[in-house]
DNA sequence: TTCTAAAATGCAATCGATTGCGCATAAAAC
DNA sequence: GTTTTATGCGCAATCGATTGCATTTTAGAA
């Protein structure tokens, strides 16, 4: 049925010799003959020959893809990081797979499985929020497939992963606020087993603390950061007998949500209450006022996750030791955090 | 190296039976008795058996994997689709790998080749605007390899493809906003070639023609349809002699522009200018007004690819009858189109 | 011209799962 | 009690590329 489904053995056919030398010149092998390699190429492009990754990848014990797993593509911040794995996947010869797990943990597991049944020769992944239990990922790492893990990640894990400085971030963001004259700044967070969240919450506080100001636990408010989130957790600060001055959120939506509720109060942004979220995503620069943010350079993020894979790939007889990578958030100022001065 | 790197020969060793009657045995085979299956399957759980699919695919002739070619994955639109193929496609025990071309003719011609030497079972895609020579989908198909296009595709291909009637959606669109009192109405568009875009145009006109309004050529503007193409158009159309009172973009980037754009200007949003735009990506509702546009259905589209995908594998030796569904869009309308009546 | 080392290629096994065919054994039919 | 017919399972080939080892060919040395 199938045109064009030639194999090796019909080139072979095709020019007397045996699908060995036809595989070896191929790939370039030193001890074939010129003359053949050329022969076989020639009679390669001319039959259109297109090799068979599955059989190689069965032979070969490996498959060239990197499985790719994140729990939604759908936000700037991670269709970007899956971006930068890309960019450098592809030039090592590597397919990537990308598998959403919409932040479920049964996902997640059952996906984890898929790409090791799959026979992906690595796994780059961020967790769904509720991820408790990594033995998954455990058992990827124990069957000799690397796993990179970023943005939401865990040191207890003994694997590598890339993440930004979260404190560092949060400590900026706060510390502007500060510098904007925000005396009482708000922070929204989310659930605090996960570290990204506990570093900015961190950082929040060591910025108050540098500059002298009090923390107040009533400023902080825990939630799932999600848009709905940033509304009602703005109207629960608002409602404080002392109402803050900033916010400052650990996610885009969330603060996005803060500016909503504040335009509905018609309390003047950034005059009567300034503002600086956490990812870069799209949308905060097309808000009126446009949101500052803490931008998580994503791309950067995926590039050195891959070249980690490529480097524990290389090294895979070495004794592991797992690397973790700490990338410089920056702060992006934007129209929500800037008072005029 | 690898734990737990079993296969069915070591669960048929195990059993003294051999490895045929393993696998007929975990594929439950009616030929094998239920107490050989039940001990095979036991066998298979204790070693912690991983069936190699890479195997399986190579023996078959199918990997069970679908490709999914987008021109990007961080559009609401196009994650969306990608997440309706998913859950059609996960029920019937298929993975998909999902890739990008960034709207780049080459890459997308690579990455149709990259996926059939990876062989996957079929390619759900959605081309970049650049693609005019279709060749590259054509070799997939004529190598018996499913091609469903959506969204983006084209009537003279002989493929299946599943499309949003783009004509209602611009006509519902524009009709919406002549009932709101608009008379002059700019139209936002992209390049010709690509049949979403001149059928969005056609229903703008039409809608225009049954309503008894004139058609301007001056209130039409061609461009890439990005955040600042719906700028730039935007003071185009301000600039005439006699500016529009409504705008339609055939792109929700387009319309967010044109709302920019207008603030600038302190043209009131909907009273002086209403604005629609076209898909119902998220950050639509976050601005302020709010954008009303039309939404695509992008899950079912991605359903609906996916379970003709599973036709056309199913029926893979009848004769092949491309099929083109269309599904209905519907206009969400929000404030930036609403006037107070 | 004969011998040896090097260069070029072939042979056959391998990766792991699947499956058509065939051979037993057991159950059913006559 | 013999013939059919199921039933349960094994044998061996297959999918296509790769590779260690063996063999042939060629070139160079003696």
């Amino acid at each position: 049925m199938r045109k064009g489904k030639y194999t090796i053995h019909d080139i072979a056919e095709k020019l007397n010799i045996t699908a060995s030398t036809v595989s070896r010149a191929l790939n370039d092998h030193p001890r074939i003959s010129e003359a053949t390699k050329k022969a076989v190429r020639k009679a390669a492009e001319k039959l259109n020959y297109q090799p068979n990754h599955i059989a190689a990848a069965l032979r070969n014990g490996k498959s060239n893809i990197i499985g790719i797993i994140v729990p939604t593509v759908n936000r700037s911040f991670f269709s970007s990081v899956v971006r930068g794995i890309e960019e450098i996947a592809n030039d090592s010869r590597y397919n990537v797979m990308i598998c959403q797990t919409n932040d479920d943990y049964e996902k997640e597991v059952a996906t984890v499985n898929a790409l090791l049944n799959a026979r992906v020769d690595g796994i780059i992944a961020s967790f769904a929020k509720q991820t408790r239990d990594f033995s998954h990922f455990l058992k990827a790492h124990e069957k000799g497939v690397p796993v990179i893990l970023f943005d939401r990640s865990n040191d207890e894990l003994e694997v590598s992963q890339v993440v930004i400085d979260d404190y560092l971030g949060a400590y900026k963001a706060t510390e502007h606020l500060i510098q904007q004259g925000c005396t009482r700044i708000a922070h929204f967070t989310s659930i605090q087993k996960l570290s990204i969240y506990r570093e900015r919450l961190r950082g929040y506080k060591e910025a108050l603390q540098a500059h002298k100001l009090p923390f107040d636990e009533n400023l902080i408010v825990e939630s799932n950061l999600q848009l709905e989130d940033g509304r009602s957790s703005t109207r629960q600060v608002l409602a404080l007998p002392q109402p803050p001055d900033g916010i400052f959120s650990a996610s885009a939506l969330g603060i996005m949500g803060a500016l909503q509720v504040l335009k509905e109060h018609n309390i003047k942004v950034p005059q009567q209450v300034a503002l600086v979220g956490f990812s870069n995503e799209a949308f905060t620069e097309l808000t009126e006022p446009s949101l500052s943010s803490v931008e998580q350079h994503s791309m950067r993020i995926g590039n050195t996750a891959a070249e980690i894979f490529l480097e524990e790939i290389e090294n895979r007889n070495k004794t592991f030791i797992p690397q973790k990578v700490v990338l410089k958030p920056e702060l992006i100022i934007r129209q929500s955090s800037l008072r005029k001065s």
